[in-house]
DNA sequence: AATCTGAACGCAAACGCTTGCGCAACCAGG
DNA sequence: CCTGGTTGCGCAAGCGTTTGCGTTCAGATT
């Protein structure tokens, strides 16, 4: 039925043994005879099972990536070019998407990863229970979100700085009431979040500009939550002049509201948002902008190099250059006074 | 170091296939045998390795997952949604990302599929060669998009008449010069591109609007394209009045393009999209809609029934429903005559 | 001519699991 | 008491690789 590797091995007149060492390209074979086995495996349409070798090799090939939503721009970029550089290696991709908590929990609970890769690159945090699962798998592990973790590398981004400087932006413009539309660190245990906030909070405080709690709103990192959050902040006795979105989705959801109240964008209110997604050009959104693709193609890489060469320990948190976009939804606060 | 299936075994006084019996709650085990098994795998923390057990019984509970671009709104959704199913039935996904040439090639060649799924979802056409590749693994096939193909099951929507329909409604508002941004099939051979052009087509024959060649211009279905395909539109001595776009990204970038003219939307051009991508609300686009996570969600399931019951022959192809959105980038054409 | 050295290759033992078959022990029916 | 049929479990043969070690043999070294 299917062809193994001692059919190759009857073909060429030789012992499996040798057909393994000649198509893995190990010494011991002379060179005519790897090519008689080359041609011969070619011939017969010969591929390695995988599971028998990873099963005598204890070598799987295969890198595990765990991710909380594949759907989502930020993730799915980054997924993108982590297979790339995976498959480029002749690293097949497991892949885990756990949205919902009650995958999340099948999966933290009955690793099904274990004894399947050789590595693992985690686009979300895990909790500390999470994280000794992971490392309980003894493998190299990685991440490209959210912070520092014993054991993990990480490549990530200054979220402070980026929102600092989103922030700051408004703050110069003349803006005083700058609302803030959030997520929630909780569900996903990111600390991405909270350092935007804290960007945020750090801003106002150096600009002598007191807090109003009522300016932040919580919109879930989801264009409908964006929006929702606009809303809430447009319905206050005094609504902001220019709000930092944590995200540009939220950012985009923000200018659907703004937009469903005839609001005009930037005149009346001014919008910046955080991360330069795909579509941000198309909208003129003022965002700070992240290397997406890059940090997932520097993970992986990282992985790779930790995987073959052991002797390195995990190396320092890399940290890729974030940039300020100026585009148009933002300007002065509007002259006219507050209604 | 690694617990396996003789540790258990040995802790509760068994034969290692009664432990495989028991855990996978297969017959032959008395209940409190199978209980007192069960124990001591969870305190073992014993999980199956399965390249052992997929090496012994053939079967991997692993779907394989081919998609063209994982970073693409349409194909995360699709993936996103086909990953939940699989993953609740307790199969894991490869993915296989195959953006590029290179990597298309090198994976319908080496094929490092073979032996290690159970079935596969492939989100790109293949052609001839790629789809032989892919029927000699001799596992249930499916796609979500583009046609029927012998051997895989299929689940889609009528291209066709989704672009009729959006057509339609701008001829209706009176309209008689229609551009089209379209995509090329050859890099992928996919039929979406020809089918909506043939709705095109249709309802422009059906209208007695007479073909003009140079109203179709290529925007490969990304952002950027559509932009460069709108400003060749634009720069026609006669530009059209309207344009459909075969996808909502594309139909963004047009929006870009007509706003960097300073042209207004809809006033002077209308432009409708298809797909309903997630920002497409944010935007405003008329488009048609099509439920993305649904026919991935379809898809791996019939692949999953498929595989259990391997009695049923491939199901017929399955058409999902569509249905055009009325917003804001349509309208009339502008009363005032062509420069 | 005897010895040593690699190089090239075969042998066979894993790797961790599944599964057909065999063998007790038990139960009910004659 | 002896059958015939279950039920519960162990034996052992795979599944397709990899790999340490042993063997052979040609050529180089004494």
């Amino acid at each position: 039925m299917t062809v193994s590797i001692t059919d190759v091995a009857e073909a060429t007149g030789v012992s499996a043994s040798t057909v393994s060492r000649a198509l893995r390209g190990r010494s011991g074979v002379s060179e005519q005879m790897r090519a008689r086995i080359v041609a011969a495996a070619a011939e017969l349409g010969y591929t390695a099972s995988r599971s028998a070798s990873s099963l005598a090799s204890g070598r799987t090939y295969t890198i595990g990536v765990v991710v909380p939503y594949v759907g989502r721009w930020f993730f799915g970029t980054v997924l993108d070019a982590a297979e790339k550089v995976f498959s480029a290696e002749g690293y097949d991709v497991l892949l885990y998407n756990l949205g919902s908590p009650e995958a999340r929990k099948r999966f933290f609970t009955k690793l099904p990863i274990r004894k399947r890769v050789d590595a693992v690159l985690s686009l979300l945090i895990p909790d500390p229970e999470e994280a000794a699962a992971l490392c309980s798998l003894g493998v190299p592990l990685a991440t490209t979100v959210g912070g520092a973790r014993p054991g993990f590398t990480v490549v990530g981004i200054d979220d402070r700085g980026g929102a600092e400087s989103a922030v700051r932006h408004l703050v110069n413009l003349g803006h005083r009431r700058i609302g803030m539309i959030s997520g929630a660190s909780e569900p996903l245990h990111w600390t991405t979040p909270l350092d935007r906030r804290q960007g945020y909070l750090d801003v106002l405080a150096d600009a002598g500009i007191e807090l109003d709690p009522a300016l932040e709103a919580d919109g879930g990192y989801t264009v409908e939550g964006g929006e929702r959050a606009m809303t809430e902040l447009l319905a206050l006795r005094h609504p902001p002049t220019a709000v930092f979105a944590q995200s540009d989705e939220m950012a985009m959801g923000a200018l659907r509201a703004l937009r469903r109240h005839r609001l005009r964008v930037p005149e009346d209110v001014s919008v910046v948002g955080f991360d330069d997604h795909e579509l941000s050009e198309v909208v003129g959104l003022t965002t700070v902008a992240q290397p997406v693709a890059a940090q997932g193609r520097e993970a992986a890489r990282l992985l790779l190099t930790r995987l073959e060469g052991p002797n390195a320990v995990s190396p320092r948190p890399v940290e890729m250059p974030i940039r300020f976009i100026l585009r148009e939804t933002t300007a002065p606060p509007h002259a006219r006074r507050q209604r």
